[in-house]
DNA sequence: ACTTAGCACTCGTTTTTGTTGAGTGCTAAC
DNA sequence: GTTAGCACTCAACAAAAACGAGTGCTAAGT
């Protein structure tokens, strides 16, 4: 355990080294005001903080920088949720005031905001469509080989996809196949359609639609699930302004991580209520190891909706991050309440 | 007017320069097969076209490396199209062979192929839907305030948008509405949709549909033209793997810049047939001012649906870049050729 | 008249050496 | 238990030296 005084040395040197970014010497702390101590006081503290794995030295006659295990410590114990400023607080109000209809522009805009007052970068998941239901299923032909099918559901999710129209199939064919589709999957959720189909309608399909051989082709065109481009990210050139970042090595690795949408979901997504803070090697994928994850994610009806997180260096203001996680998570929550509810 | 001996020694200088990144010194040129010289003469040469604006010198005692003006020259009368290797034809082959009905799922995947093939960074333009025109138009009630709104234009491109159902508004106010604005607005391309409601057709609505002063504001959410996101890239990163930018200020610019879309609409939209090159200073923006943006438009029925483009350093492997992007421009005006004409 | 070997010279890059100063650990005094 | 003082360490910066790729020029060869 660590004494007060540790405590408040320990603090003060994660604070110090959050905003420089440089290695926090004794001297540096015991001009702070709310330490009472000497240098020589704080040294031997320090020391000690070190020998119990809180803090690094990066070489011997260096100041000291938090270890991840320091701010895994500052962030459960130490760091006080800091209210957020002025212009930030306006910025979400404005943000929640205007109508946005769209899930997708929310989640955009949320995203812009936050990666503008953190200047990290920000990563929203959009909810899942995988499990919504299907309400309503049509179809409009473009030509004689060529039609868009439109897919609704439950949640008010629009999903389109363009498909062909095999040779030998009429359109009251079509017609016919989409009402019975409509009839019969209501309520079924997406990535259960084509097996719904396959399993339990295709013999009545056989009944009561003309030329169902033919159409075959075309139902699974129609109801693959797809895999869904609801990885949102915004401020990816933040993290070109972070010191830790000035080597291009290292901006590549995170940016081509960034670019892979499945490592990304899985790295963001978080089952858990309130801010999660990962710390360096608290991510599994090694690529992150000398960053931090803090997300949150949040809830319509008690069911999580999605995750709106942010990657920075370890070296990241939990306290303001945090904070701001907290609230603009919450406003989301509310928001997609008032629309779904 | 430039010896053949020197367009010869030009030639060698950008091929070496664009392989190698250095500066390319007289004995390099003099061993490699093509050339006859001895380094001294080389010099002779390369001194000339120093003068007349062809190459530089980084410094004194350095190489020479192609000028814009060079490679301006180079492009125009030294390169030979290169014919593409197998792997890259199959890649392609495959691309177009596989079914792709979605145009954004086609330009997507071409963007990402001819940013793999290259190690550039690749943008698309998609089309413009601007002047589409409407083709149908559909309401769907989600809840007693919200509902969705299709639309389905012309070229199969399917626009959705959530809307707010005003306080006091019916069901079948809502019908009513929907089929009087299809059969009044289809045909009319989809920027004008707004001002032809408000101009032509309010008086009608008055007489034909009841609560109409309600139905208002959904119409006008109904018919807003959204800014669209019709910019597609792919390879990013790349641009982090070439010398010239190995200064993380340099990239900073450069990604900055591809974040906001209509700057990249601008700097790369082409009107000209067949594949256009822009080197450094040649494109307006100091931004991309040592960089080379080559791009071709792809027609259907003669109209341009499109841009296909890369952005990388003035030193591009031109020859390759050329002909790829003319073979799949091709590809893509035959494609999308077959699936509208 | 053109080509080329030879050589002195230039200048960025790399290596070496020297200097500085922030910060430490330890000791001894308070 | 706290703190002033001091010797020590070591990265960072700067200056100096060595290196070498490449040039321009000259003079000899064809």
């Amino acid at each position: 355990m660590l004494s007060e005084r540790q405590e408040k040395i320990l603090r003060a040197i994660v604070d110090e080294y959050i905003h420089h970014a440089e290695p926090v010497g004794s001297r540096t702390v015991s001009k702070r005001k709310d330490i009472g101590f000497s240098a020589a006081t704080i040294r031997n503290e320090m020391a000690d903080l070190e020998e119990t794995g809180f803090l690094e030295q990066p070489h011997t006659s260096a100041g000291r920088i938090p270890s991840q295990f320091g701010y895994r410590y500052y962030v459960d114990h130490l760091m006080v949720p800091r209210h957020l400023n002025r212009s930030d607080l306006m910025m979400i109000r404005e943000l929640f005031a205007s109508q946005m209809n769209e899930v997708e522009q929310t989640i955009q805009e949320t995203a812009s905001i936050l990666s503008r007052v953190t200047n990290y970068t920000s990563i929203m998941l959009g909810p899942e469509l995988y499990d919504n239901k299907l309400k309503y299923l049509q179809v409009f032909p473009l030509n004689d080989h060529m039609a868009v099918a439109i897919l609704v559901t439950d949640t008010g999710h629009v999903d389109q996809r363009r498909i062909t129209v095999p040779e030998g199939v009429s359109l009251t064919n079509i017609e016919q196949m989409v009402n019975l589709l409509n009839a019969k999957l209501a309520g079924v959720p997406l990535h259960r359609l084509k097996q719904t189909v396959h399993k339990e309608l295709l013999e009545e399909f056989s009944r009561h639609v003309e030329n169902y051989e033919y159409l075959l082709s075309m139902i699974d065109q129609l109801l693959a699930t797809e895999a869904e481009g609801r990885i949102f990210t915004s401020g990816t050139t933040n993290i070109l302004s972070q010191p830790e970042f000035k080597d291009v090595e290292k901006v590549k690795v995170l940016m081509e991580l960034l670019e892979e949408s499945d490592t990304v979901a899985r790295l963001f997504s978080n089952q858990e209520t309130g801010v999660q803070v990962r710390i360096g090697h608290e991510n599994e994928l090694e690529a992150v190891n000398n960053c931090s994850i803090v997300s949150a994610s949040f809830v319509v009806d008690g069911r999580s909706l999605g995750t709106i997180g942010l990657l920075g260096p370890t070296r990241m203001d939990y306290q303001k991050v945090v904070t701001l996680l907290d609230v603009l998570s919450r406003n989301l929550s509310r928001h997609f309440q008032r629309i779904y509810g």
